[in-house]
DNA sequence: CTGAAAGCGCTTACAG
DNA sequence: CTGAAAGCGCTTACAG
């Protein structure tokens, strides 16, 4: 079981180290000949690349790392995670890299002892941030520690915010066009956190669409679980005054709520929408009318930034999917 | 933003890298009075330990690696795996260890390649195995290849499958009393891949009780999908002569899919219980009756071991955490 | 094209 | 207790 190193190639051989390392890394300094002897002769040993000692001398980690911030129960049940992180983790393995996960729940600055290990240690050579906050830190943080790193659905160079690959308000029209065509005037959005920056873009692109079609529209902020989204409906409904005829939601999570929280009230004839799909709004009852983001597709290109940018490439700028509405039975004709 | 080294350190306190190192790794041979200098040196430099280098120097990559196999749309719906990692990641994080995931689908023979990858560059000390097969190959390859591994939910050195963490006879136990109280004499139970070794248990462990109580029991394989579940369950009720009267499902997603073959065929009186729970039983209509396994814990046991298998250290057998029942609306009284 | 050598940043016997 | 040195397995200028 002893290691197969690059030694012992090159005295099986008769060649330099130098030679082998060359041959084998397809660079310029070796003849032809040389290069296929030594590559047989890897393969024939079975060598492969320490791992470590090449990131030592290069170095490179070769590994990116994710801190997924997010309450871990939540997590579990929230398939948008699962999905990016396949299509994350589908483009790194492809590129030889590997991903290096982390969930440390809630518990503010978890996450920058995190960074800062990972920097310090040379552990990863980049990271992929999600969940952009308003003011968040982590990109001033991680410019600091020399960190690379891509903000998860912002184009980079934008981290203003002036252009997101994640398109809000495109999205934010599907959903409102669909219930302006269904004829409701008067709807809510339940947020999710405002602290997040893409919550407060989907609020900002909800309202315009509105605005622009004639649409009253409420918002009543929420954290993403069930049992505060339920309680934000519940208190739209009990407000009294105009009751809206169709909700939004800003995740699945709190979609399935509203429809509990509905089907409590006797409202069954308000209608509802989610910002997210998953197999919560397929099997619900009723099932769930909702947008299809292709969090995976987000989720490569998110790691194809992030290695150009470590390989100091330029970005190359193709279009993000634009999402699809998926119409099940939560959304009907506004009651006349 | 040049790397601290110990180098560094040694040279702003005159002292040798060995004195640096012994005192940063509170080994023996260096005074106090050193040692504390070294330590309070390294805190103000922001020394972190090249990652790299250690692990060249102690052929520790102190990572451990996972790769998951099943269809990546099912792993996104499915909770049980991300609480599973939400596990093991708390555990290895504490031991300062950092988790590589891999997820290769379901083609067979990507994980075999995976291994043989991670064993030749030194990248994971250690692996943890998910969905154990019959006859599944994983064992000897990992034992050939010299990594150290630990078989999700089978007790080390009981490869054989004599003892099991994960109990299926005790959830078996408790689905089928649940069923057998509410007055249920004849059952069915839509499997999954029976290739799966913990599915054969299962199987076997609901037949043993059924066969305990006097309960007539019925099996169907599936694949966990929806699609495959609802075929089977439409199959069931199609057969005609005598009908289950509730229906044991190994996993949420299938469960679902039997409510919605259910109502299809107009049966909404059959009961069902899933082997899983997850917020799609919660949510579902009517929610469903499944078990809690606690998917967290062992996946931290697992963890836990794995690190005292590296650590040469006696496996510590606390006991796994028996599986609770939550009864939902889904299983009622057998029909008289 | 090829070889000898230094270097990446640690750890760890081995002399003093 | 302390220092000089070798070694982990690569990569990469630098001479021939």
């Amino acid at each position: 079981m002893a290691r197969v190193t690059i030694a012992h190639i090159a005295e099986r051989l008769g060649v330099s180290k130098a030679s082998v390392s060359y041959a084998l890394n397809g660079q310029p300094g070796v003849s032809e000949a040389t290069r296929q002897k030594v590559v047989a002769m890897a393969a024939e040993l079975g060598w492969h690349p320490s791992f470590s000692a090449r990131a030592l001398s290069r170095s490179r980690a070769d590994a990116i790392g994710m801190v997924l911030r997010r309450d871990p129960t939540l997590l579990g049940t929230e398939p948008y995670y699962m999905r990016l992180l396949e299509g994350v983790e589908d483009v790194l393995s492809d590129a030889g890299q590997s991903l290096l996960l982390r969930m440390v729940g809630t518990t503010p600055g978890r996450d920058t002892a995190v960074y800062e290990r990972w920097a310090g240690e040379g552990r990863v050579d980049g990271v992929i941030v999600l969940d952009r906050a308003i003011d968040d830190p982590r990109p001033e943080l991680l410019t600091r520690l020399g960190l690379p790193f891509v903000l998860h659905g912002v184009l980079p160079g934008n981290e203003g915010g002036a252009e997101r690959i994640e398109d809000q308000h495109r999205d934010a029209q599907l959903l409102v066009t669909h219930l302006f065509e269904l004829g409701h005037r008067h709807i809510a959005h339940v947020t999710g956190p405002l602290a997040l920056a893409h919550e407060v873009d989907r609020r900002d692109a909800v309202a315009q669409e509105c605005a622009a079609r004639g649409i009253e529209v409420d918002f009543a902020e929420a954290d993403y679980t069930f049992d505060t989204a339920h309680a934000r409906v519940a208190e739209l409904l009990g407000s009294g005054i105009r009751r809206p005829t169709a909700l939004v939601f800003s995740n699945d999570v709190m979609a399935v709520a509203g429809l509990r929280a509905l089907a409590d009230a006797d409202a069954r004839e308000i209608s509802l929408v989610s910002w997210d799909d998953s197999m919560l709004c397929q099997f619900s009852y009723p099932t769930v009318t909702a947008l299809e983001r292709y969090p995976d597709r987000a989720g490569r290109r998110s790691a194809a930034m992030l290695l150009e940018l470590l390989d100091g490439r330029k970005w190359s700028t193709a279009a993000p999917t634009p999402s699809t509405l998926v119409v099940r039975e939560s959304s009907r004709p506004a009651r006349p």
